[in-house]
RNA sequence: GAGGAUGUAGCUCAAAUGGAUAGAGCGCCUGUCUUCGAAACAGGAAGCUGCAGGUUCAAAUCCUGUCAUCCUCGCCA
């Protein structure tokens, strides 16, 4: 429905100038949809707010604005009502022909977006030493989902694993490697993660303990960088092995496959950063370091801040990095977007690589670097969610433990009703409602804010939940098994005829899905197509409770199953840009 | 000290460039399964949108102040 609410809007200001003169031209209608469905489909707010540059009353500037509004191709005559608000109502004829457009149309009547960009959507990777952890949780899901919902768009998508595979915390893992198991840098066969985690833990507490260790970690990560053969080849296996299990996760979680461009990759990129921030006089050295000083950040003393790119000791550091990335990306992949799913904890430094990266040129103002900041996850109590020893829960586990909560839930229901379901399908069931309730529960909430992790909450019966559209989904196949009737076969030209409040509720909702996909395109909150899905289930559920199918009339039983098929396709669709499969029983 | 985020029903959260009576879900109370799968549906109680000012026809939304919680602030990422 985007064109149609643009062609009205183009009506809105034609009527404007005809009704007020061209000194209206290009007034924005603020046409946004009804309130409350009793006063409509949409409205128009402009009136009261040319109450004042008119020097007319609200309601009289409506009417007038209503004399010479045609609208008459899409909806019922407009009413003014109110303080002035100008209400319009679809008509039913141009609600089913839309319908029989949408139900031949594979996207569903979104449009892809024209002309097609590139964007990068930046996963904040793990860092390669270390295991996944709840930390990584909301960038894996949101970056995902942000990644499909781009793709579906039309957009061309470079999903880039941002993996931490170079800096100092590695200079650690290989420092304390060398100190405690020498031999295990020489052979590659009896080293998995598990250990490289435990070391990683081990090789922390050294750091923080032992300031020679510090340097000795330090030096480490010059010899990285400065390319020096073993430590090089320990680097690697580690790298591979990482980046092997990372992929197990992300093949548990169902996420789109990226490619792995991580920090080591932007190396030869670095001094060029530097010689250019040099070169437009950006670069200035303190204490050492070299910085660029940064406008609109101070520190305690109300000095500006600066942001460090080359440390005292020649190293560089993750601002370098993100800044080589940003030129790299503009001068070589030659995005439009770069999108950059991280923790709103890391705000000031998206800012400040931001600024940097325009000031130094690089980012101009046809190109989009946006940081999109999470919340965290919380636990129970309210605070970061950490397992019981403190330590940040594995990833891995909580999508196991969400499995098997799912797989208990389910079989007590079995015995409940008294099914008998193969190994298989119990097993598979559990994965999918256990992964989708994680994602789901972590995609419904604005991203901006903090939410409390509960397994409980988010593979519960009843509410806002995975669970909940994924059996309306069901049901949509129930009908079709008891009906014994493809969908794929009803055609594409089956006449939609509404008559009951359901199925306008219904109807309407299901043309709206273009509109919800417009929005998430620019503010990138994925929670608001999880709202709209959430909505159109509750719709379904609804007309399914009143309207029966199977057993109505012609015309109404094909224009119902249609109603179901467009249903049963929007869910699918929907979840599959959140990440998240349908079953077809469950 | 500076910058930023958050604060909405008992709980978890929505609210599209400021718009009509601030909405859902959970929980609580009451109904509905011989009828397309009840993991569903219908109804009810529940709010000074942290607090105080201001801007305007209109404020959860914008501005100022204030309180609370959280994050960040020179060589970690």
């Amino acid at each position: 429905m985007n064109s149609t609410i643009q062609k009205i809007r183009e009506q809105f200001e034609q009527a404007l100038v005809a009704a007020f003169g061209s000194d209206l031209e290009g007034t924005d209608p603020i046409l946004v949809p009804a309130s409350n469905p009793k006063f409509g489909d949409h409205q128009s707010n402009v009136a009261m707010s040319l109450a004042k540059r008119l020097g007319k009353a609200p309601r009289a500037i409506a009417e007038q604005v209503i004399q010479h509004l045609d609208v008459s191709e899409f909806c019922e005559p407009p009413t003014v009502a109110g303080a002035g608000f100008i209400n319009l109502t679809f008509k039913t004829s141009y609600l089913e022909e839309q319908l029989r457009c949408v139900q031949a149309d594979p996207r569903l009547g979104v449009a892809p977006i024209e002309p097609p960009k590139r964007a990068i959507v930046d996963y904040p990777s793990p860092n390669i030493a270390k295991e996944m952890h709840v930390g990584h949780l909301r960038p894996s899901v949101i970056g995902d989902c942000i990644a499909r919902i781009l793709e579906f768009l039309g957009y061309e998508v470079l999903r880039l694993s941002h993996v931490g595979d170079w800096g100092t915390p590695f200079g650690m893992l290989i420092a304390y490697l060398r100190e405690a198991y020498p031999e295990a840098l020489k052979s590659d066969e009896n080293l998995d993660l598990e250990d490289l985690a435990s070391f990683y833990r081990h090789a922390k507490k050294r750091f923080d303990q032992d300031a020679a260790f510090q340097d000795a970690a330090r030096l480490s990560v010059v010899q990285l960088q400065a390319g020096e053969e073993e430590t090089l080849r320990a680097w690697k296996i580690v790298c591979d092995l990482s980046n092997r299990t990372n992929q197990r996760i992300f093949d548990l979680m169902g996420l789109s496959p990226l490619i792995i461009r991580g920090e080591s990759f932007y190396n030869p990129f670095l001094p060029d950063v530097i010689e250019e921030l040099d070169r437009l006089a950006l670069l200035v050295e303190d204490s050492g370091a070299k910085c660029v000083f940064l406008k609109g950040f101070t520190n305690k003393e109300g000095d500006p801040l600066p942001l460090i790119v080359q440390k005292s000791d020649g190293g560089y550091n993750y601002a370098t990095t993100d800044l080589a990335a940003i030129r790299y990306r503009v001068n070589v992949d030659k995005v439009d977007r770069v999108v950059y799913p991280v923790g709103a904890e890391q705000t000031n430094h998206f800012a400040q690589i931001f600024q940097v990266g325009k000031r130094a040129g690089w980012i101009t103002d046809d190109v989009e670097f946006v940081h999109t900041p999470l919340g965290s996850v919380l636990g129970e109590d309210g605070k970061k969610l950490k397992s019981r020893s403190g330590e940040a829960i594995r990833l891995e586990d909580m999508l196991n433990e969400a499995i098997a909560h799912a797989r208990t839930d389910l079989e007590n229901r079995l015995k409940e009703e008294g099914r008998e379901e193969t190994e298989e399908f119990i097993k598979h069931s559990a994965q999918v409602i256990g992964i989708s309730a994680v994602k789901y529960a972590d995609l419904s909430q604005n991203r901006t804010s903090n939410y409390v992790f509960s397994y409980d909450k988010m593979l519960a019966r009843q509410g806002n939940t995975a669970v909940y559209m994924l059996y309306a989904y069901v049901r949509t196949c129930g009908i079709s098994r008891k009906g014994n009737i493809d969908f794929e076969k009803l055609g594409s030209d089956c006449p939609v005829v509404l008559k009951e409040d359901e199925e306008f509720v219904l109807a309407k909702h299901l043309l709206r899905l273009d509109e919800i996909l417009s929005i998430i395109d620019a503010d990138l909150l994925p929670n608001q197509l999880c709202q709209y899905l959430f909505e159109l289930s509750q719709k379904f559920n609804q007309f399914y409770d009143r309207c029966t199918v199977l057993d109505a009339e012609e015309p109404i039983r094909t224009s119902r199953l249609v109603l179901c098929d467009l249903t049963a396709r929007t869910i699918k669709l929907g979840l599959s840009l959140l990440g998240i499969p349908v079953l077809e029983r469950m």
